[in-house]
DNA sequence: GCCCCGTATGTAAGCGCTTACATTTTGGTT
DNA sequence: AACCAAAATGTAAGCGCTTACATACGGGGC
């Protein structure tokens, strides 16, 4: 054994490069009181004199004292860490939403873990043990479809989780989001209004997207809601990018009777079909509406610009961290909450084109 | 004292809803080996046999173990936790980098944590502390413009960092990106040798974005290497958005001799004034040429598509990654990566129209 | 002045893991 | 069969904090 090894821990300390960090008992012993108070002080759960608690605040500064992490998580069996596992940080859907999320619970204190599935339902169910593993003391979730055994896995472990991006009435979970199927059906109806009675539609992969089947109900239910007779409805699934959109347009028009107004689940695809329809010298709207969804940022940029559905992303963060705050705080589950979305009319829809 | 206070603990676990979750103990028990041979196995840092590690398996798979996050922490002194601060999630510019940044973490079994900062400096400040304080056991930061008291924190802590998204020669930091000042350089000489003799900027707010300034000294030198007689750069600088992008080429264009080529320092800026040019009735790139920077998915949606720089984004997060990795395994610091940026030509930029 | 009680503070027992070191086992040599 | 080094396993001491409980303190009411 080295003469090293055999030295007292403080005698090493003085040795290595790096000074050790101050420990709550540092701060104790400069400030004169109990690391009991110091703790009391840091996490101010009261019965401490103001006197008192200037003492400690003063050595915590010169001390530059910071509680370790580990030590805090073990002791209080809480992190103040939130996960949130969303399909994917390219899609800018979530990002607008995430971003108020974190910004809301950075306001409180807690820190947002963000793991991202890239929609394929085993990675998410993995991704949630590791996150929970990783001390995650709530979590955001995106959409309802999953296994039940996450439920229950969640269930055993009592960790708070959200269901953000959507919203189903009457159900066990906590929905932070809004009604994709009344939507899809509001815009759908109008599109109908309009006169258009051959309608394509252009949507996610539902594969692992309830967001996306929810939906493609909507519009089907506003079609058969409305009563005058309709063009067997074509639906065309593609990839979250411009070029799939395209390319799911191009099917459409492949048709011999094609659709007169294309309605996509959202903006992306929509944006990627308007491009596309100019290419191919049709006029939007006069020769082809297109709608969208989700009013994220490129919806204004294309020319003409998109009517699409409006979705509150960062009412929705700033709702999911909210609720989530409130479970951790009272332990006990809360309500779901209902966002609203609205048509906002810009450019691309119009009425049907007179034969 | 309530009777239940009295209680032993067990027996408690047995009246309160949640089971207890199983801890190392448990598992050693049941395999009967001891913790640190579980330990051992967990960490799979070699002298177990086969045969007690399928023991030690077992027994997790039975009892669904997972190890405490915080003792973990508090025992090993890591969290194999790395965080990043970007300035903001809503800019597509860091999303494909971060998402295959955290692929690459989380393959290596590391979560991350992001934080944003708003390009606000002093909320940067806080959040690294914050993310520090939280365990994180390196970080991956945007640019290098930050007060020397940072870097000498994150140096008294001895917590590895990348500065991503730029690159700078002989510097004591270590750089996963690349050269903004060259790229700049590049693009800016393709537009002048089309002839163009009257340059416009379009950039984003220098104030705290050292990518932004070292951008606009690229398009400054590229002119003054070039050698032919120019009218004076006119630099506007604009907040990230398609808007922003669209107000700023009013400016350019509001004056006396407008520019025949607008250079734009991101690809959100350029598309914003391609459309505003359209509007304008300018055709794009035949009356004024228009060029971008980074590559993202909306320079391709854009009629006429953006010629940008283009920035390998998810190389460059898997670099960071990597790096972050080694030098949390080597515990030395390691070399810079320079990525190489390429000129995307599409059709926004045009030879010079002449009179 | 004494007692009581509410409030402030201290004491110390963990929380669940890692790891240095001690001990046992293993299996090849002689 | 005895021996020995190397490999496997066990032992137990923390890691730095929180918190239940114990104790000290201080100020009215009598």
């Amino acid at each position: 054994m080295s003469l090293f090894n055999k030295m007292p821990k403080a005698q090493k300390d003085r040795l290595v490069s790096h000074t050790p960090l101050p420990t709550l008992q540092d701060v104790a012993d400069l400030a004169a009181v109990s690391t009991a108070t110091v703790s009391r002080c840091l996490n101010n759960s009261g019965h401490v004199t103001e006197k008192t608690r200037l003492k400690v605040q003063q050595a915590i500064q010169t001390l530059g004292y910071s509680p370790n992490f580990g030590a805090q998580a073990l002791a209080a069996k809480r992190t103040n860490t939130i996960g949130a596992i969303i399909p994917t940080m390219e899609n800018a859907i979530f990002a607008r939403g995430m971003q108020a999320f974190q910004e809301t619970l950075a306001e409180n204190g807690i820190t947002l873990i963000i793991a991202s599935c890239s929609y394929r339902p085993e990675l998410e169910e993995e991704q949630i043990r590791s996150l929970v593993a990783r001390g995650a003391d709530a979590l955001l979730l995106i959409g309802q479809s999953r296994p039940a055994a996450t439920y229950q896995f969640l269930a055993r472990r009592n960790i708070p989780y959200v269901l953000a991006w959507a919203h189903k009435k009457e159900s066990q979970h906590c929905y932070i989001g809004f009604d994709n199927q009344a939507a899809a059906q509001t815009i759908t109806r109008q599109v109908l209004e309009l006169g258009h009675r051959n309608l394509g539609v252009i949507v996610g992969l539902t594969r692992n997207n309830d967001r996306a089947r929810d939906r493609i109900t909507g519009i089907e239910h506003a079609i058969a809601d409305y009563g005058a007779q309709t063009a067997p409805l074509q639906v065309i699934e593609a990839e979250y990018t411009f070029q799939e959109g395209a390319k799911a347009l191009d099917q459409l028009l492949a048709n011999p009777t094609p659709p007169t107004a294309v309605i996509c689940g959202n903006d992306v695809l929509a944006v990627g079909a308007v491009k596309r329809a100019k290419q191919l010298g049709l006029a939007v709207p006069e020769d082809l509406s297109i709608t969208g969804f989700a009013d994220i940022e490129v919806s204004e940029l294309i020319d003409p610009e998109l009517t699409t559905v409006h979705v509150p992303h960062r009412e929705m963060g700033i709702a999911a961290a909210k609720s989530l705050i409130a479970m951790l705080k009272t332990q006990t589950p809360v309500e779901s909450h209902l966002l609203e979305t609205r048509i906002v009319n810009r450019r691309s829809l119009g009425p049907v084109k007179p034969h």
